[in-house]
RNA sequence: GGGCCCGUAGCUCAGCUGGACAGAGCAGGGGAUUUCUAAUCCCCAGGUCGGAGGUUCGAGUCCUCCCGGGCCCGCCA
């Protein structure tokens, strides 16, 4: 609908005053009264021209009102509302309901390829309500983008290397030494001062205990221990045990990349539940063992200085506050370092443009990735970054608190199995991303108005009971019914309004795409399904009158057809009955 | 101290790159059911858009300062 209106205006703002069309703004004007859709161009080439931007509306309008896609042009206080005609409106709607989801697809991608890396989580304990949020918001952005023509490589990029792992071994082989009723006191101090105190470490210590017995008793025991629980069967691939091969520590290795797998596992099992998939797993370490981050360096040259043992990157020259380090001087790298190779390998995998899904709390970590990247001469708009608030969960009216170093966590699990998979994720697009969100369990397990996934699903449910009664009353199939002669029927002020909420709903997805956000569709769905809900009470759809119902029946499977795929976008289900 | 985000109706928030009289939902008040699902709908009430300046034909939207709140500032990841 926009794209038509552009189209018009682009062909007269050239013919009329031989001038390109600016970069107009076509919305919906603030008073539905004005119009459907209302545009500033007058105001914006009114300066060129040295002209009131009301006489040029003017003289837009006295063109444009020619055209039968419109009922009537207004120009109004330099603003040009548009009032599209019925005809128009009921031609588009016919093309709706022979194309089916197909008439909201646009090729705006052109197969070009995008990666959206998002959660990312760490595997050293389970994926909280933030993660969770990443987790929706991405996985929508990949849903929506691919809609709309691009091909979306989803990864996941896992941290399976470097201190925290080291410390993930150590928290499981002390408590699986308590287990033992054995000697712990070597780990101690390293478990209290850093190590990680949740259950989950204890559940996967008495896993280990469970098979393997005492042999992590004493490094001798460590293969024999490895070769057990690689022919055990667990509910998840032991790829990190698989790799492993003993060398410093290794009852700690061993409980490491055993861990890794656990952990692993328990988060794909989440992200599953949640609806969630991924095209790749990147590993962090094969970085290393492809000597990734070693090339990086050499192509970092350049920006490289040494200073009290470290190794530096000159980031400072680049926007960054200071300058970080990508060597400590213990000679292990930092995670930056691995970071910013594995930047530059998702750029020489070919990627047109990468977006990255990232914890609200890495915002300040943003200019010295920025900074490396144009060391390395990557284009500045290949990186898309955007942050994900977090998440606060209420309970009873009162905030649930989690603190990781107590080992208090309101897990994602915990949460999908409380109020369901379609909940977390309707309500985790509610708001932006990049605002906190505040989740109240109690109302989203109401079945009221005060719940928008129901409300939503209700319009659905909702439509398919009244096809039920149509096909019931009737004796035709609505699926099957060719309904395109009736919709000259559709004339009522109030059925007009809905096929334009619908056939505006276009321009609304393909804004959602092009501005990355999702929590727009949530919102499109609440207005249509409020639209339908309002419709729904004022007239009766199957009735006596043949012609009325199969127009209106029409007209359903048009708002349907809507409201299914908005639901398909966001992955919430679109229930028969409720 | 520096950086990022936020402050819109009693509460939770929309308001897109400045545009036409500031919008929803909830809570509050009043109504609608011999129904195609009331998990719904309709009506009412409620705001000096944190404050002060500035830019502009025009500012909730941009700039500066101030007040209030959150997050981040490791040779952690």
């Amino acid at each position: 609908m926009k794209e038509y209106i552009k189209s018009r205006l682009e062909a007269l703002v050239s013919e009329l005053f031989g001038l390109n069309l600016p970069p107009a703004k076509i919305e919906k004007p603030r008073n539905e009264s004005l119009g459907d859709l209302a545009s500033n161009v007058s105001f914006l080439i009114a300066k060129e021209l040295k002209k009131n931007p009301q006489d040029i509306a003017q003289t837009i309008a006295k063109t444009l009102c020619k055209d039968d896609a419109f009922e009537e042009v207004t120009p109004v206080k330099g603003f040009l509302n548009f009032k599209f005609s019925e005809g128009f409106l009921l031609r588009e709607f016919e093309n709706l309901l022979k194309l089916g989801e197909d008439f909201f697809k646009e090729d705006l991608g052109k197969e070009e390829r995008l990666q959206i890396e998002f959660v990312s989580a760490n595997p050293t304990g389970p994926l909280h309500l933030g993660h969770g949020r990443g987790a929706v918001v991405g996985d929508v952005l990949a849903r929506v983008l691919s809609f709309f023509g691009y091909k979306i490589t989803r990864e996941y990029y896992v941290n399976d290397t470097g201190r925290q792992v080291y410390l993930l071994g150590v928290s499981i082989l002390y408590r699986y030494l308590q287990l033992s009723g054995s000697d712990c006191s070597d780990l101690k101090g390293v478990f209290e001062k850093e190590g990680y105190k949740g259950e989950y470490i204890l559940e996967i210590a008495s896993l280990l205990r469970e098979h393997v017995g005492d042999l992590l008793l004493s490094s001798e025991g460590v293969l024999k221990a490895r070769d057990i629980l690689l022919s055990a069967c667990f509910p998840f691939p032991l790829n990190y045990t698989a790799l492993f091969k003993p060398f410093k520590d290794p009852q700690i290795e061993l409980c490491s990349v055993f861990g890794l797998d656990f952990l692993m596992g328990e988060i794909r099992k989440d992200l599953s539940s949640l609806g969630v998939s991924f095209d790749i797993w990147f590993s962090e370490r094969k970085l290393y063992e492809k000597r990734d981050v070693d090339k990086l360096l050499k192509n970092l040259k350049d920006f490289l200085y040494e200073k009290e043992g470290a190794l530096w990157l000159r980031t400072s020259a680049f926007g960054d506050d200071k300058d970080r380090v990508l060597r400590k001087s213990d000679g292990t790298y930092t995670y930056f370092a691995s970071d910013i190779a594995y930047h530059r390998n998702k750029y020489l995998r070919g990627f047109k443009k990468v977006i990255n899904l990232w914890g609200a709390d890495h915002h300040g970590y943003i200019p010295r990735v920025r900074a490396a990247l144009k060391m390395l001469k990557i284009p500045e708009d290949w990186l898309e970054i955007y942050l994900i608030q977090m998440v606060r969960l209420f309970k009873e009216g009162r905030e649930i608190k989690m603190s990781k170093r107590a080992g208090n966590f309101v897990t994602l699990r915990e949460l999908i199995e409380e109020v369901g998979p379609d909940a977390v994720r309707f309500v985790f697009l509610t708001k932006r991303s990049d605002t906190p969100l505040d989740f109240d369990v109690d109302k989203v397990k109401e079945k009221s108005s005060e719940n928008p996934v129901f409300y939503v699903q209700y319009a659905h449910a909702r439509i398919s009971g009244i096809f039920r009664e149509f096909k019931n009353k009737w004796k035709v199939d609505p699926e099957e019914e060719n309904f395109l002669p009736f919709l000259k029927y559709l004339n009522a002020e109030d059925e007009i309004k809905l096929i334009k909420k619908v056939l505006l709903m276009k321009d609304e997805l393909k804004e959602a795409a092009l501005s990355r956000e999702p929590h727009i569709i949530t919102y499109l769905l609440i207005d249509l399904a409020s639209s339908f809900h309002s419709f729904y009470n004022r007239y009766r759809i199957v009735s006596g009158n043949r012609e009325i119902t199969s127009a209106r029946i029409a007209l359903l499977k048009g708002i349907r057809t809507a409201l299914r795929l908005g639901l398909k976008l966001i992955g919430v289900s679109a229930p028969e009955k409720m």
